[in-house]
DNA sequence: TTGTAAATTTTATGCAATATAAAATTTAAT
DNA sequence: ATTAAATTTTATATTGCATAAAATTTACAA
């Protein structure tokens, strides 16, 4: 009869499985933070991170699971700073959401823009998932557009969930072009800003537009200096 | 003394490897139109282009030149919209621009989606680059402005570089989703068409900011059916 | 402590794709 | 038909991802 073994060993292993799992993706974080996606071998990463290729696909997989753990990552820390925006007037939810995203990205910023890219690359921004960022930050949009309605920024001549389209699309073509590496940082936050107000300014009431467009040329020329 | 040689020989050589060039360069955009850009790989290109894959090399270049040059192609068919588009009024400007846009991709939809993914990949849309297609976008697209303010279509209140950024941002946002496969070529105009016109209707005079609201609404409901 | 079974890591190897040097062949003009 | 240049191919190197099987380590129990 096989002898009976307490269960402690494998809880013990398990803990440690995870321990060399998360070294292994943080020296992967760190050879795509400094030398960039095309840098990111498994062979590079098995060598910095003390192991070999083998022991990466046993504790991790292939190379895309390894790609995909990184941007699952970079997902959570993005979420919670959209459910850290609350609301009051047009201008500074939207500046209030564009200072919290900025200050996370800074912090790593290449490794924000690699997991952006990957991200895409594997597909893991399938618009239609319903659990996904992107649905998520279009609800938030759309509350936005709603609250800004009832509180009288908007006329609501437009149909809310267009406007949330709309606000959400100005939203991430900045992104994209800062993923890409076509403007910096702060450019990133001005495209940001004057994308997300000059959508507002569409359907603005006769009294807001002039104040967003004066944020708006603000925000622009700050930028053009 | 060396024999002295007419420059027939060189010069019809010459020809026929153009002429090679563009088979293979023809059969490269087969597969990747039939299959996707996953399948393509210069083994299965040498293959059906009944050549080996030296002689791809020696005709073109590495997989990157490949892959450049297939851009180049799509580019210069698109740039022929860009520069076939007469100004009227905002609205008619905005639907035919489109229409010619999405007629061209419609020819060849898997072949341009993985063109413009490539040409992403290979960076060759830098906004930078002068003689780009970026910058000549860019360039319509603030014509337009200047256009619509001196027809009295837009009260001038914002800056007209800033909106024609904005302008080209939407534009590009649709066909980005489209090109990832997130929308179809239908939704694709839709949204750039509504995100071209929201952006107008953020600076339009009062009297035409209502015939721009009704248009967007028709098309988005549209879009919604 | 020390033996042991299970888990884990590594060695060794395969495969697929890009790339190139050098040999063999084809080409176009004389 | 001959010839020199251009072109294609054969053969081979390199790199990166992946995995089977052998060797090693680990955590527990007696």
């Amino acid at each position: 009869m096989k002898p009976v073994r307490a269960q402690g060993g494998v809880a013990t292993r398990t803990a440690n499985k995870l321990k060399r799992k998360q070294t292994i993706l943080n020296t992967a974080r760190d050879i795509i933070a400094s030398g960039g996606y095309a840098c990111f071998t498994l062979a590079e990463l098995a060598s910095q991170a003390n192991v070999t290729v083998p022991t990466i696909h046993n504790l991790i997989g292939n190379k895309s699971e390894v790609l995909k753990q990184l941007v699952v990552d970079m997902v959570e820390r993005t979420e919670k700073v959209l459910s850290s925006t609350a609301f009051s007037d047009p201008i500074s939810a939207v500046e209030s959401f564009t200072d919290n995203l900025m200050s996370l990205y800074q912090d790593d910023e290449a490794f924000y823009k690699a997991a952006f890219v990957i991200g895409e690359q594997e597909s893991m921004f399938e618009h239609g998932h319903s659990g996904g960022i992107f649905k998520k930050s279009l609800k938030l949009a759309y509350q936005v557009c709603l609250d800004a309605k009832e509180h009288g920024f908007l006329a609501g001549n437009i149909n809310s969930e267009l406007l949330a389209d709309r606000l959400f699309a100005n939203q991430r073509i900045a992104r994209y072009d800062w993923m890409h590496g076509y403007i910096n940082l702060s450019e990133y936050r001005c495209q940001m800003i004057c994308g997300m107000l000059l959508t507002f300014s569409a359907d603005a009431t006769d009294q807001y537009r002039p104040i967003l467009i004066a944020k708006i040329s603000h925000i622009f020329a700050q930028s053009a200096k």
